[in-house]
DNA sequence: CGTTTGACTACGC
DNA sequence: CGCGTAGCCAAAC
């Protein structure tokens, strides 16, 4: 598959940020993308296009035993990626919902609720990385409790 | 070797 | 709201 310039440099500061995502928090492909400055020779357009799914394949090569919560990275339409009824597609729903993320009636995650904007910018400055844009809606969620 | 295949997303119908 | 497509390339087949 494709890859960005610099494929382990770039992996590495996705896994970074992953590791920020708060316990019972998910950010998007698209955000992580937004936060890094586009690698190598790649033009802004390119990337805005491309990033994301670079993103994706950091994620598929996510090192084990080093505590990167790979769960919390969803898709933007705020549903696992992964094959549907996949054995990782389960395992992901599995250890969301262990954390306290519930998926809504159509099977998809409310940003308004577990969506997180980004580090603080006093991290973000100290990497060199963007504040992602927010994937919360700008009106107010209907309750539809009761 | 030539083909297929992706942890995505914005945009146009 | 659903579906197709571009973007763009290293590996696995």
């Amino acid at each position: 598959m494709w890859n960005p310039p610099d494929r382990e440099v770039f992996f590495a500061i996705v896994w970074k940020i992953t590791q920020q995502i708060p316990e019972g928090l998910v950010m998007t492909y698209g955000q992580i993308a937004a936060m890094i400055p586009p690698p190598g020779d790649t033009t802004p357009d390119v990337y805005e296009r491309m990033g994301s799914r670079w993103v994706g394949q950091a994620m598929n090569n996510t090192p084990e035993g080093q505590g990167v919560p790979w769960q919390r990275v969803i898709n933007s339409k705020g549903g696992i990626s992964l094959l549907a009824g996949s054995r990782a597609a389960e395992q992901q729903r599995h250890l969301l919902h262990t954390e306290g993320v519930e998926f809504n009636e159509k099977g998809l995650i409310d940003f308004n609720i577990y969506g997180w904007d980004g580090p603080d910018a006093d991290w973000l400055k100290a990497n060199d990385l963007y504040p992602p844009p927010s994937m919360k809606s700008d009106d107010p969620q209907q309750l539809n409790l009761f």
